[in-house]
DNA sequence: TTGAAAGCGCTACCAT
DNA sequence: ATGGTAGCGCTTTCAA
């Protein structure tokens, strides 16, 4: 039989109120007191049943805070699925969420979401936003204001963000390179599709990339970079220029958006399932790509664990008021291919 | 603000126990005055409050039983982990879990302790047993006994068991295809270790391969198909004895146990890396030859998840009355090489 | 500083 | 057949 408040209060000779005033350091307990209770919670191995808590918070509702840049990306429909998943089966704890969703990664526009959002009266905010020096300062703001952040999908350095859930970017490239270099037939001529070069995430996907290479013994140069802003025409147009001006293309890695387009040139280029080519995440173009037998096999990070696992966390926290073991909770590197798609 | 049992009894005009007995389908109510709580019930769209009933059910607790056959193997190591998992998060529940592990595959020992876990006063079984007619029966008399029944990890066909939740073969088969097809380099000449040609298991993942083989218009030739018995001895040497006879193999496939000793064999054909071998879980034996790269992948099945989820949905069914969506829960078909393992 | 009691949603049991 | 009430573990509030 599990240990209760009551047995606290009962081996201390106390009530129970007094006991939940040392549990969460409520104080107005008198030092001596509070150490003979502390030492009775330790001595009975005493933990709080969840049940008993949630049902006694249910008289002030929780609402936690999410924001995501990605209005229209259906990668982030993913994460807003985790989110949903969360709240639902948190549904009877008394939680809701507040979602704002934005478009496009403009700083100015982040900043103004998350304050926003923070106005609202929000009990933990949840937030995956681009990691600039005025981002980090607004958000630091809103954590000092006393809201633990949590940050998603992509990490936000020097700030105090209470952990980070997302993809680990360089087992990811990693990963990539093992494909590509299984894939390979002879000496690899790679092109290389990143969304963006200012883009840490995707930076550390190439060199993760080239390194593992390397690190494989593979015959292998990086011919050509192409920055295609995650946008589907340019990343057509370019990749289908580099693929007629370097005619000795032998694979292709798309580190980010613009798959499609990437994709639409290879198949153009008659080189659709004659060279791999290697992407990431899992969004319908993606799927049709692999499908076909243009794309080899995709990357993907578990979007929707991301935001199941962030709220989930977050909520955790609030609830028992501990933090995650550690602050960095990377999800899954996962290959998909056609057969396991 | 959600709809709690006070509200519709208030709307029906009754007392809260009554609306209980209805809720509960525990009889003893009017009918005329039944349909109306019903009525009232979907009306207001009433979903019981969990962190309630678990409260409420504090008093009684519940205990579940599991059994494995994998006495000292680590494949079912990572089940029990799962196991574990859940019974910790539902133990403010109420929940605690009776485990019994046999060793190995037969099914007199496993038909005893399938009874003697239905005897210790268990709210419901979760079992990964053999599926032969002898084990069928004794599972179907424990479920007539009122005892629900899951089975994980292999199913159980022809009886009456909640739901399934394990491996999709078929899918882990083509997978493995999959993987062979974009590794070959040149025609596939397959040796094929499997654990035994009469577990369904095992001859799905085989016929699942050469199907998609086919379907990847891949050209292939199954050269020998070895039975292991899942034993690292015989998987020695039958392997060894193999690559000895046919010098031209060109791929390995080994559908279960015995990973170790077939590596080993290939290794001292001096093949290793030379030729794709894919595998299947994830095993220590598994991740040594991975990463020393004689294995190309291994297609895992997330045990602990099988674990897991299996305790969780049980749990769920004797909480909520309600079973799962679909009684076949497939876990994910995981591609492990070595940079994302 | 401390205790006592009410109440969160639900179930079980006794009384009617 | 139905209502009333106590109690599951915890928090909160009011009184002392």
């Amino acid at each position: 039989m599990p240990v209760t408040i009551r047995d606290i209060a009962r081996a201390a000779g106390v009530s129970r109120g007094t006991v939940d005033r040392v549990l969460n350091n409520r104080g107005g307990v008198r030092p001596e007191l509070e150490r003979k209770i502390r030492r009775m919670i330790l001595e009975l191995d005493y933990r709080p049943n969840r049940a008993g808590k949630v049902l006694a918070a249910l008289k002030k509702p929780i609402k936690i805070g999410c924001f995501l840049p990605g209005a229209g990306n259906p990668f982030f429909d993913a994460v807003i699925r985790g989110f949903r998943q969360a709240e639902q089966e948190l549904s009877d704890f008394g939680v809701s969420l507040e979602i704002t969703l934005v478009k496009g990664f403009d700083p100015e526009t982040h900043i103004r979401a998350l304050n926003g959002l923070a106005e609202k009266n929000i009990a933990a905010l949840c937030a995956a936003t681009v990691d600039v020096p005025e981002v980090q300062k607004a958000v630091n703001s809103i954590i000092t204001s006393g809201i633990p952040v949590a940050a998603v999908n992509s990490d936000l350095s020097g700030t105090g963000r209470l952990f980070y859930v997302g993809c680990d970017y360089a087992e990811s490239g990693r990963t990539a390179a093992g494909i590509l270099n299984m894939a390979r037939n002879g000496p690899l001529n790679l092109l290389v599709a990143t969304g963006s070069l200012s883009m840490r995430g995707h930076v550390q996907r190439i060199e993760a990339l080239t390194g593992e290479l390397e690190n494989c013994g593979a015959e292998f140069s990086v011919r050509r970079v192409i920055e295609t802003g995650d946008d589907t025409g340019v990343a057509y147009r370019r990749t289908a220029e580099a693929l007629k001006n370097i005619p000795d293309i032998t694979g292709v890695y798309i580190t980010s958006g613009g798959t499609e387009g990437a994709c639409r040139a290879v198949c153009e280029a008659g080189l659709a399932g004659k060279i791999p080519v290697v992407c990431f995440d899992d969004i319908p173009a993606t799927r049709r790509f692999l499908r076909e037998g243009t794309i080899t096999a995709t990357i993907c990070q578990e979007p929707f664990q991301q935001g199941y696992r962030s709220v989930m966390m977050l909520f955790d926290y609030l609830m028992n008021g501990r933090a995650p073991k550690g602050d960095l909770n990377f999800t899954d590197t996962v290959i998909k291919i056609r057969q396991n798609l």
